[in-house]
DNA sequence: TTTGTTGCAAAACGTTTGCAGCCTC
DNA sequence: GAGGCTGCAAACGTTTTGCAACAAA
């Protein structure tokens, strides 16, 4: 049985997270081992955006696994909507956990590439609510580009 | 002076768009190379979305310029807005211009990765008139992820 | 026992960089 | 003429892949 994601970031359990995660493996008859729960684990420890590299040497801490392991562990984490992919810059993806958080707004400063995060509750609804005829969509990714404080402040001065 | 960007396709003239990339260069000091105006020429003649390589290989049928000039042009039509960059697959960056057009909300397929515009005056009016105490907002990218129509059904029988 | 998964290293890929020659300004 | 820009090819950094050993089912 699903558990339904809720808004606070208190209200869900890493035993609920980690029960979703072995349903759909079970389900696309995938291997339960310990390599990915480990990488579920950290992630679930870590709060914000990471990415590959970041999260590879954070494991080396405790459950070491190989980089390759940390791709593939990924994209199953993807795949089961545990996790969101960010590619906000050119270099490399981002990461962030999609459970016990729901604030997938971005500000991006398109000067000093910075990013923040922004939570809207109206603005989220009239996101999720709006119905397309032949798209069924389940969660999304909003950006909005421009400049942050210090550097319109840097700008204004050339 | 800037011309106003308009709604409709039609509205925008090459004409101006060229004065606004001119303009830019001037103040930037930058230099206004045939090959920089040829790159402008071909975007605009092209609709939806593209990346470096398919502008390239396209530019090799009328005027001739290497791909790291491609890069370097598209850099400046993005800093001057009049192109705007998607990351949505993590393999390349899609690139799709800004003038004549503000539909940037993305219906995007997680199963087969295909990737659909879409407008909504409502939601973008939403959007844009957003105000943050620290960040001027400027454009935005709007993904929503789900299922197409076709995938929808494919997966029901699995 | 079967076969999906792991770690490792090499390969692949888009993008960036260094450099000599060219062409705006 | 000075120095920004070009084309070319090599370099870069992230992600993917091939393969032998391993371990979950």
């Amino acid at each position: 049985m699903l558990v339904t994601l809720k808004t606070m970031k208190e209200e869900v359990s890493f035993e609920s997270v980690k029960e979703i995660f072995t349903e759909y493996l079970i389900k696309q008859k995938h291997r339960k081992t310990p390599e990915r729960y480990a990488i579920l684990e950290r992630i679930n420890a870590f709060d914000g955006h990471f990415n590959a590299e970041v999260l590879y040497n954070l494991m080396q801490k405790d459950y070491r696994v190989s980089l390759a392991t940390v791709y593939n562990t990924l994209e199953l984490l993807l795949n089961c909507k545990l996790i969101i992919k960010h590619q906000i810059n050119g270099q490399y993806a981002q990461y962030e956990k999609m459970f016990g958080n729901n604030t997938h707004n971005h500000l991006i400063c398109t000067n000093c590439g910075k990013v923040k995060e922004f939570s809207d509750k109206q603005l989220r609804i009239s996101i999720q609510t709006r119905k397309f005829a032949h798209f069924y969509s389940s969660h999304y990714s909003l950006y909005l580009y421009g400049l942050c404080n210090k550097c319109k402040a840097l700008l204004k001065n050339s």
